[in-house]
DNA sequence: TTGAAAGCGCTAACAA
DNA sequence: TTGTTAGCGCTTTCAA
């Protein structure tokens, strides 16, 4: 930092290097924006100066004058569970391997911020939007008519006019339900998810399904609402224990309503595994350290991030790309928080 | 969507805002920037305006212009894990009171990556930047020239130039030694943190600090080097049950660590905490949940993250505040990962 | 209290 | 293969 650079807040700029390097401005944005046709010469030359000044390309600019800013974002509903902290880390590494940066919008499930950023994100700054578990999809047609990349994680589009990318929650609620009724329980509760998410009441429908598949009549008290966090999930549990017939085991529709239910058991006097099954969905990192150690769907929820962006650098460098869901498959993760029917 | 709006990939900018209104486009910036002397009538017409055509302004081109972005910067090494969820949740809260943005930048320890991202983010789009235990300080200076805002949490500056939130390592670490050595234990392994990180160091220190004013003396057998990743632990661990005279409690400097701890204590066939005390720091939200509940020493993790956040925004209000820091006190959180000695 | 106009740093035609 | 130039949307003097 000589006296030189440390004049004013300045920035070292294209045209700083095309000064050091002896070409025009508009050679120098070739070169840094890897335009083929540029003498091989010169382009080592622009490297060079833009290497040795410390030049780094201002995003604002780029993107304002009709580039890629090289940042996608994500609208979550927040940063804390793991559910998320997986998706993101496979989001992060496979966005790292492109380099591109990451901009987080985190809406707490309040719809209308989910919205405005919505508005706000597809606005200029970043390239594209992975949407984690969205309530709200009215914007998507805006989308939709701008032809602006977005894609779908575990929740579905109506109208089938989106990129998502999920995992097989029939399917694998189905196994869960089916698992414990091959432990020989009878009387199965249900807590479900948040019901404005698809992913829920798939769960919901493999659950029933497997019940009627094996004979055991679907029981509506049995099904506690819940909405995938842990407090209503712990109310759900409550409420399904002080039935004048209790379920000996629960399936939760996902991994934290399952801490939830396994301790509102637990404060009703009554052991897991022994006096009540407990099974998750997703298998996050804490699903192996709970005690006991829960079962549960697997959902491979790195991969679905990584996919994630792979489908949305497809439409990034394809703009117009059709629709496509992918759906990856889940797995019965047995371990301890499971046992036959008392 | 009317065929007006719909027409090519257009945004709403100031200019349709002032078309709408009636007044000229540096008039609509004014409104939507805050600017004081306006009439009240035409603020009004200016914001309803804009309200009805859906505008939202362009960030690129703001910060470009010299406005401030509203965008914050943070540079985590990762956000698959406990600690950054909690304290990326405080920034965040604090930050959505204050309609500020976040911008992510995952390093992976990553010293180049964390040094271009820190160039990046520091050239242009964000207003300010968060650094959560970052490696790599060679840049602060040029941040300090450029009067660029910025706070470090959880890391020190020896220059004592940066703004710095963190919580009190030293004492936390001398008090859960202290704890350990109360319930009897004489021989107290410790898993550093990784080393670069002043708060290892610190909890290095008080570790010491506690044997020596019990007068146990200080044997550097029972110091594994770790580096606040639970694998690592899990070998620290390994080497210190291997030990000819191994500990019967040990001190690991993160929670993580202490996972790692768990497992391999318990792969040694000994129990935790009949045979070995285990004890951790940060009390993240998983620490709740293994098996045996583990007692560790908490940090307020979310209520660092809003102090930092309410020091960098202090410091983009006012530049040139000067360097302050913040350190928060931690307290021992007794759980059941340790007993008197065996 | 408001308008006109000069950039901010960059990309992408269009020329040469 | 390279240079010239017209904006992108916004903030901020400077005038009125």
């Amino acid at each position: 930092m000589d006296a030189n650079t440390s004049r004013k807040n300045r920035h070292v700029t294209i045209v700083d290097v095309a000064r050091e390097s002896g070409v025009s401005y508009s050679t120098v944005s070739r070169v840094l924006s890897g335009f083929e046709f540029v003498k091989d010469e010169t382009r080592q030359r622009v490297l060079n100066a833009a290497q040795r000044l410390g030049y780094v390309v201002n995003i604002g600019a780029r993107s304002l004058a009709g580039g890629k800013s090289k940042i996608i974002g994500v609208l979550v509903p927040g940063l804390d569970n793991g559910y998320i902290g997986e998706i993101a880390r496979g989001i992060d590494e496979e966005l790292s391997r492109v380099n591109y940066d990451l901009m987080v919008y985190t809406t707490h499930r309040h719809q209308g911020k989910e919205l405005t950023y919505a508005r706000a994100i597809a606005n200029g700054l970043t390239d594209g939007l992975l949407l984690i578990v969205p309530l709200v999809r009215d914007y998507l047609q805006a989308f939709q008519e701008q032809q602006f990349p977005y894609v779908l994680i575990d929740q579905g589009d109506p109208t089938n006019r989106s990129h998502v990318v999920d995992s097989t929650n029939w399917q694998g609620a189905y196994e869960a339900t089916k698992y414990l009724i091959e432990l020989g329980h009878q009387r199965i509760g249900i807590i479900t998810g948040l019901m404005e998410i698809t992913s829920a009441g798939e769960r919901l429908e493999g659950y029933k399904s497997a019940l009627t598949d094996h004979n055991i009549a679907f029981d509506p008290d049995l099904v506690a609402i819940g909405d995938f966090w842990q407090p209503s999930a712990y109310q759900a549990a409550l409420d399904l224990m002080s039935l004048k017939n209790p379920p000996t085991a629960i399936f939760a529709s996902n991994d934290l309503s399952a801490f939830g239910a396994m301790e509102a058991v637990r404060e009703s006097g009554l052991r897991i595994p022994e006096d009540v099954s407990i099974i998750g969905f997703d298998d996050v990192p804490q699903a192996a350290l709970v005690h006991p150690k829960l079962t549960t769907v697997r959902q491979p929820l790195d991969q679905i991030g990584r996919v994630a962006v792979r489908m949305l650098l497809e439409q990034i460098d394809n703009p117009g790309h059709p629709p496509r869901r992918v759906t990856l498959a889940t797995r019965l993760v047995v371990r301890d928080s499971c046992a036959s029917r008392p």
